[in-house]
DNA sequence: TGTACATCAGTGAACGCGCGTTCACTGATGTAC
DNA sequence: TGTACATCAGTGAACGCGCGTTCACTGATGTAC
């Protein structure tokens, strides 16, 4: 029951808990702030025993940003069902940003993106980029750019959520503006952007 | 002559070689990598040393991105200069964080958005930040939005150069597409994606 | 033209810190007979 | 129903590392008279 306070020398649900004090760290400080010898001292138990859940640190950072790709893609996925896909994914994935900036952070950090090496984490992400196209491409359907114009389309709608994203959060543009660029940006006042029109991309 | 074999006691630009090593510290390895003393012992001095010319740690990190905003700057000024300067900036935009993605992620590290602490940064910054905005008018201005639409759209192409930069260097995108991405993205093919029609944010 | 001396730009040793990881170990658990 | 024993999940001490920063210092430079 007490998670400090622990009385079986054996913890349980080590595994969880030690994500879960990862995530605390994320939180508060991003991901330079997380540390094995840290995220076990907050569990209570020694550094050694992280070992037995993690091979290393790289480890547990995946399994931390699999989490967050899971709850992203989740979030993606939701607002893909609503009305207008496209501008509700687009808010929901700058929402998710904001709302975890250190897991958004880790979970495009250039130390996670060696996929092969950790497939849980591979496969989380490719099914929150998975639903992010999906919310795209439902949105050239019914415009006339089809085929050849959705990369491009995907990835100048994701360029922009993304880029806005990070530019609020490194403190380049104020955060209390957050919503209003948001509705700005992503529900076209009729006839604006159409981000079918491009040709597409080698891959 | 030399700068590793230094003979004299004195160095005579230790300030400048100081802000090389730590240059060279960020094309390698990123913002991470960057300390006082590996910067010191490239140059061939003692740690101390670098208390001299420096504050702290911050300092250096800060002349350092001082000079990328000054050189980031000159590009998109330069190309605000071409005929069609919406799009040579968003190139010249992602160039840069695709030539230089240390020195990107230094500029737009949150430790460095305390700019009060160092002014030489913040100016830096500051006027890289307006020659953006100069391109984004200069284009307002021959389209049908105007004054309003300004901000929403400045931020709705920065939010979309500086995505798609982002996503290149955390290696989510190929890095091999960029120009196509880019030519795709920047060079509407006439009656594309007018960025100018969106209302205001309040800041 | 020479010299005293303040100032400047370095040195070298040491501090305390927190980190990731390895080692040999011990306490708890659960399964076979 | 009890017991032997393999397996599992932890401990505790130690390793080497590199870091930022401070201290008291010394060598070099340049200026005033």
């Amino acid at each position: 029951m007490s998670t400090s306070g622990r009385s079986t020398y054996h913890h349980g649900h080590l595994r969880s808990a030690l994500i879960a004090a990862a995530r605390a760290l994320l939180d508060e400080g991003g991901p330079d702030a997380v540390g094995l010898r840290e995220a076990a001292r907050r569990v209570g138990v020694s550094p050694t025993a992280t070992y037995r859940h993690f091979r290393d640190k790289e480890a547990l950072l995946a399994a931390v940003a699999a989490e967050g790709f899971r709850e992203f893609g989740a979030a993606l996925a939701e607002a893909g069902r609503a009305s207008e896909p496209l501008s509700a994914m687009g808010a929901a994935y700058v929402d998710f940003a904001l709302a975890r900036p250190g897991m958004f952070r880790l979970m495009f950090s250039p130390l996670i993106a060696k996929g092969e090496l950790h497939p849980e984490l591979k496969a989380a992400a490719d099914e929150a980029f998975a639903a992010l196209r999906r919310g795209v491409e439902s949105r050239a359907a019914d415009g006339e750019g089809q085929g050849e114009g959705v990369d491009a389309a995907a990835i100048a709608a994701w360029s922009l959520v993304h880029g806005l994203s990070h530019l609020i959060l490194d403190g380049v543009l104020p955060r209390e503006s957050a919503q209003a660029f948001k509705q700005a940006i992503l529900t076209p006042p009729k006839g604006a952007p159409d981000l079918g029109r491009f040709t597409a991309p080698k891959r």
